[in-house]
RNA sequence: GGCAGGAUAGCUCAGCUGGUUAGAGCGGCGGCUUCAUAAGCCGUAGGUCGCCGGUUCAAGUCCGGCUCCUGCUACCA
């Protein structure tokens, strides 16, 4: 009986470029989609980017230009990523399209009907500077609880408590560093006791979630009244503009999930089907994949506004966990943060669909990266194991084709076949891993086979031509058996599969009967092995900090060597990219000689630097100017250099800054470096430069 | 702090409602083979199932306590 399923991924922001983490699900989500085509059932798999919010906001006032151009930018980013990996997505809209607007105001006037909406002052904080209301996590100030420095303000990393970003002491802004004002806001909230008994029953009997999101959500939120959902910000803010309350924005989170609908709604407009056929028929499953991070908003605040604005609920909520690389979070500085552009440098996207796959478990586990199992799992199940079984078979049937019967394989390729709903079975509980083990299982059986058959001892003998044929024929069935149980996690393999053999692997119902009698095309190589170095190379990171001249401490006093700076002068300076970092730091306003004569910049030695064990950023670094007390400095570049190595190294600080009390110690100048965010540059003087130097 | 999840061979993990000598793949070691992208096949060695206690004829599997790890904790997207 063929289904009718709608499934989506979580949309990615458009704030940034596509990682590996996402990739963990947009490939489970495309795996799944590409499997219940192949089963014969009606798929559609919509996504889009999500495109409103604070942080786009500014982000895209930094960069000097609108967030529309931000946005359209990060969709032929996204786009042409998501491509590359191979997902079959049936639409890929935006949030912020006209058919979101319509489908968000058709859901907030049912919550009005249903006086689901309240109104309340609430006080917020306001960045004077930039002229905009923050975010709490757009707040930073000392733990009022701890006290520790350089938290947020919903929580403290520190001591764990949570608190309001109002208690925080002396909170600055991140966009501007200026301390934020409370201002009040009339804001918009949508009430969510009113549904408790609606989403109590739902999250715990529907069976459209895994048992540890029920528990979490029974345990966490279920079991006391549900808090409104504050809904509104306050202008400027980009996103949509509440049609009955001017001057108010629906927060992003409002619109994001509604763009699963939006994107469903440009569909069918596109292909002349009715929105209805999938949002409101009971017939239809949605399916969403989305990651542990965004639980809550999936598992009830959407299902409250699906419920409220008369849509199908999800038949299914799909979690998963995080990607770790090494057993680590993915970090910039370590070079795990790898987008998907710089994984497709240096690696074939379906060696990572086929990673994944064979690690995937319908769990919220996270996954863990490791290089050397990546290596392994390609090389040897997939080269060693599956692909190797066309490889030497087919050669030996390039003239002949397959026999016109199939021969008698001892029950291989039925068993083969028979496993087929076990398969199937595994992929519909989006248990990957455990499919992929049984087809691998199927792989091994079929080398046995090559192995008892010696092919390359029948082909000896003219007199065994038949034979020779017959056990081809039968390892290239149990081949393509594999290939179209593969199919899913890698198409582009199932597809030269089907070149091979003339006939596409495209339905699931083709491991049930044997091909006899095709022709077999000339075998070229279907994939190619992973090179261990290349994955090392991607993980490493940028040569983003050049080598730059480090001297031993007592000879930094006198002269740097030569050595020092001839690796200094060996990097080349290029302007590659320089367009773009002006574009994310436009040109200040211009200034005076007499204006720049008032900064003070002087050549200094690194004394001693350590790391601030309870910053995230700093590093406290002692400073010489050549004579007189040496400066204490705190400089955030903890991200980017290793104290040890900044020792005896010349760099430029501003020399007559005012000293500026900070939770560690009083910091006495700043240090010059180049770049924004987690890429930071050192400046150091060339040749002879002596620490004490004014620079003018 | 609260909540959720996890801890099983060197690594990644299976072990359902408790029941014979705890499994798989990779990796290791030994051998065979040469058709194949140094691929394949056979054999073999590795675990007192995080710790303590309890229930039971019987516990990795149930109960209690403890230790450690991960995540979430409502304006982080």
């Amino acid at each position: 009986m063929s289904r009718q399923i709608l499934v989506t991924s979580a949309l990615p922001y458009a704030n940034g470029p596509i990682h590996l983490g996402h990739l963990v699900e947009y490939i489970q989500t495309d795996v799944f989609a590409r499997f219940q085509r192949l089963r014969g059932h009606r798929v559609a798999y919509l996504c889009a980017d999500d495109t409103h919010g604070t942080a786009i906001m500014i982000r895209a006032q930094k960069e000097g230009r609108t967030p529309e151009q931000l946005i359209a930018d990060m969709a032929v980013q996204h786009q042409r990523d998501f491509a590359a990996f191979g997902m079959s997505f049936d639409h890929y809209g935006s949030t912020n399209s006209p058919a979101n607007l319509a489908i968000a105001t058709g859901i907030w006037q049912r919550l009005r009907e249903r006086q689901l909406v309240v109104e309340r002052s609430v006080e917020r904080l306001y960045d004077p500077v930039q002229k905009t209301f923050l975010a709490d996590r757009f707040v930073v100030g000392e733990c009022p609880r701890c006290g520790a420095a350089e938290q947020y303000g919903d929580s403290c990393e520190k001591c764990g408590s949570t608190y309001p970003a109002t208690e925080l002491k002396n909170p600055r802004s991140v966009h501007s560093g200026a301390k934020p004002e409370l201002r009040p806001s009339s804001q918009l909230f949508v009430r969510l006791e009113p549904l408790q008994s609606f989403l109590a029953e739902w999250t715990q009997k529907s069976g459209a979630l895994q048992g540890e999101v029920a528990n979490y959500l029974a345990g966490h939120f279920l079991d006391k009244p549900l808090q409104d959902w504050d809904v509104s910000r306050p202008a400027p803010y980009f996103g949509f503009e509440i049609p009955d309350a001017k001057g108010q924005f629906w927060y992003v989170w409002f619109d994001a999930p509604i763009g699963y609908i939006a994107a469903t709604k440009e569909w069918c407009e596109r292909t002349g089907q009715s929105l209805d056929a999938w949002w409101k028929n009971p017939q239809c499953e949605v399916v969403h994949f989305l990651g542990k991070d965004i639980t809550y908003f999936h598992t009830l605040f959407w299902p409250a506004l699906l419920h409220v604005g008369g849509y199908q609920l999800p038949k299914r909520v799909q979690i998963h966990g995080f990607l770790r690389v090494g057993g680590e979070k993915m970090s910039k500085s370590k070079g795990t943060f790898v987008t998907a552009e710089r994984y497709l440098q240096h690696l074939d996207a379906e060696w990572l669909r086929y990673y994944y796959a064979s690690k995937l478990s319908s769990k919220i586990d996270d996954l863990d990266f490791q290089e050397d199992e990546f290596v392994g799992k390609v090389n040897s199940d997939l080269v060693g194991r599956v692909v190797n079984l066309a490889s030497r078979s087919a050669r030996f049937v390039e003239a002949t084709g397959l026999s016109a019967n199939y021969p008698a394989d001892g029950g291989l390729f039925a068993r083969a076949a028979a496993q087929s709903e076990a398969i199937a079975a595994a992929y519909e509980a989006c248990d990957y891993r455990e499919a992929m083990r049984l087809v691998m299982l199927l792989a091994d059986a079929a080398n046995e086979y090559v192995e008892q058959k010696q092919p390359w001892t029948l082909k000896k003998d003219p007199a065994k031509a038949q034979d020779l044929q017959d056990v081809c024929t039968v390892v290239l069935n149990l081949f393509h058996q594999i290939a179209v149980y593969l199919q899913p996690v890698l198409p582009k393999l199932a597809a030269k599969a089907g070149a091979l053999l003339g006939s596409a692997c495209d339905r699931w119902e083709l491991v049930q009967r044997p091909l006899v009698g095709s022709k077999v095309a000339k075998f070229e190589h279907l994939m190619t092995r992973v090179e261990a170095d290349k994955v090392k190379a991607m993980f490493t990171p940028e040569p983003s900090a050049p080598a730059v001249p480090t001297l031993p401490p007592k000879a930094a006093a006198a002269t740097p060597s030569a050595a020092a700076v001839a690796s200094a002068a060996a990097t080349p300076a290029t302007t590659a990219g320089a367009n773009d970092a002006l574009q994310k730091e436009p040109l200040a306003a211009e200034i005076t000689i007499d204006d720049f004569q008032k900064v003070d910049l002087r050549v200094a030695l690194v004394v001693a630097a350590e790391a601030v064990p309870e910053a995230k950023k700093l590093l406290r670094l002692t400073l010489s100017l050549g004579s007189g007390p040496t400066r204490n400095v705190f400089a955030g570049i903890k991200s980017a250099y290793e104290p040890a190595k900044l020792v005896g190294r010349l760099v430029v600080m501003v020399a007559n800054l005012a000293p500026r009390q900070m939770k560690f110690g009083l910091s006495e100048g700043m240090v010059i470096a180049a770049g924004t965010d987690g890429e930071v540059f050192l400046l150091s003087p060339d040749l002879g430069a002596k620490p004490g130097q004014r620079l003018h």
